[in-house]
RNA sequence: GGAGAGGUGGCUGAGUGGUCGAAAGCAGCGGUUUGCUAAACCGUCGUAGGGGCCUAAACCUCUACCGGGGGUUCGAAUCCCCCCCUCUCCGCCA
């Protein structure tokens, strides 16, 4: 969400600045609804201020045991006719907040220009990809031939996309979050938080999922209750209507939760394997900042979310999107992406974004400092990382020629073995 | 799930139909006094939206907001209905 009287006075600079990430601004469009927005709240507003002053005369001369019958029907008119430009200026003011809610943020001066996908910019890469004297497998092939993933069965109680883990390969999911937890926690500064899974309407709205997202989303029927698709929107609004004192900040918060995804419209895409699920594990990082802050604060939680994977000793790249690629709410994004031996590419593994004050607007997320005005605090959130991926990430990267997996050295403790092996049959 | 008690400004807490955006206290901010700190005293002290004003700040003014949404009434923090949340007790449950 924008601010309003900002978004106004600069609807040029906005227009242009939109376009560089393909959003067309209607400028007239939005200013005839503002302007019949404001007739209406001005009409409205005039009556209901000659209704008060009324009142308050009917008052009077009640006290005084005079008959006001007569301006009490007028008043009563008066009344009707506000109703009615109310019904009118709450109709304008929903559409024009419509319109408002559904315009993107304007990406930061330093995110190149692009159409898409393929302008985006590596900015590092580390690692070099596994050579293999072998024709490395995916994991929808290794994973079931060590009896660790099974999709059949999750197909039979869940559906498509789900995942069933059986054994050291449930553990290995496990250890993965344990290991995320530990690392961010003990070594870069971040308070753990559990929240809940299941979230309201306004906790969506206020993160930016709602209302242009619902599709995406799976909502629990007759309650006002949905499946949290990320730990960012429980966790950014832990503190939606409040305001934080500025030199409490940066706060940094990791969080595991599942994430829940209905994938429409991904028909078709990464449809093997267990890439793209309705139900994948995820440990969360978000940041609240000050303006001047932010940036320098969105570095840091990418290199903590690139220090997972170092630590794993998983080769990687990251990119910074490009204008055209840019997520609906966020100034900047970058994507971090692990090699996959399986697929012999690179692949998303988190998305580290930097929403300035566009969710905290929308969150009434404030800070103030001592002595000044409240502002918009900026609010940042990245994976650290998706588990399912990372899971899928080690299972390729280490397979063998026999077709065990070493564990990554780190990783070892929290996994108990240093080789994973063809667990025996359940049944 | 059942019974009861509540939800008022940053906090505490008054207010049961009109002059209440809301007493009082605390905290905050500005000032006076003071060598400094502390204290005392004076003042100030909510948010959002509209207009004055072409733009920005300041200022003035209007409107809305006393958990949320509806209703009654000339007029609602106050009366009625629905919902949400908190607390106490009971039941059930991991």
């Amino acid at each position: 969400m924008h601010d309003l009287s900002f978004f106004r006075n600069h609807l040029e600079v906005m227009q242009s600045r939109l376009a560089s990430r393909g959003f067309a601004l209607d400028i007239e469009a939005f200013q005839e609804l503002d302007r019949r927005r404001r007739q209406c709240v001005t009409e409205s507003e005039q009556l209901k201020a000659e209704r008060n002053q009324a009142t308050v005369e009917i008052g009077k001369f009640r006290k005084a045991g005079a008959d006001t019958t007569q301006q009490q029907q007028a008043v009563r008119a008066m009344g009707e006719r506000i109703a009615e430009l109310d019904a009118e200026a709450n109709k304008v003011d929903a559409e024009f907040r419509d319109v408002l809610a559904r315009v993107p943020n304007i990406p930061h001066e330093s995110v190149p220009v692009g159409q898409g996908e393929h302008e985006n910019v590596e900015v590092r890469r580390w690692g070099a990809p596994p050579e293999f004297n072998f024709t490395p497998k995916a994991h929808w092939d290794l994973g079931p031939e060590l009896g660790i993933l099974d999709l059949e069965r999750a197909a039979k109680v869940a559906g498509a996309r789900f995942a069933v883990y059986w054994g050291i390969g449930a553990r290995l999911e496990r250890a993965l979050v344990q290991f995320m937890l530990d690392l961010h926690t003990k070594e870069h500064g971040y308070q753990e938080v559990l929240p809940p899974f299941l979230i309201n309407s306004a906790s969506l709205y206020g993160t930016g999922q709602l209302p242009k997202f619902a599709e995406d989303l799976f909502r629990c029927q007759g309650h006002d209750l949905w499946l949290t698709p990320t730990a960012e929107v429980p966790v950014t609004n832990l503190f939606r209507d409040e305001t934080l004192s500025e030199d409490r900040l940066p706060i940094s918060l990791c969080a595991y939760t599942p994430c829940f995804r209905s994938e429409a419209g991904s028909y078709g895409r990464d449809v093997r394997g267990i890439i793209r699920q309705h139900q994948f594990q995820k440990v969360e990082l978000v940041k609240f900042a000050s303006p001047g802050q932010s940036y320098q604060e969105l570095e840091k939680l990418t290199h903590d979310a690139e220090e997972v994977l170092e630590r794993l000793e998983l080769p990687y790249r990251t990119v910074v999107l490009c204008t055209g690629d840019l997520g609906f709410g966020s100034a900047k994004t970058y994507d971090i992406e692990v090699w996959l031996p399986g697929q012999a590419a690179y692949k998303e593994i988190s998305s580290c974004s930097n929403y300035e004050a566009f969710q905290a607007r929308r969150a009434q997320i404030r800070m103030k400092s001592g002595k000044g005005k409240s502002e918009f605090a900026h609010t940042l959130n990245g994976s650290g990382l998706a588990v399912g991926r990372t899971w899928v990430a080690i299972i390729e990267n280490f397979q063998q020629a026999d077709g065990s997996v070493l564990v990554p050295k780190a990783l070892q403790p929290y996994v108990g073995t240093e080789r994973i092996e063809r667990v025996p049959k359940a049944v």
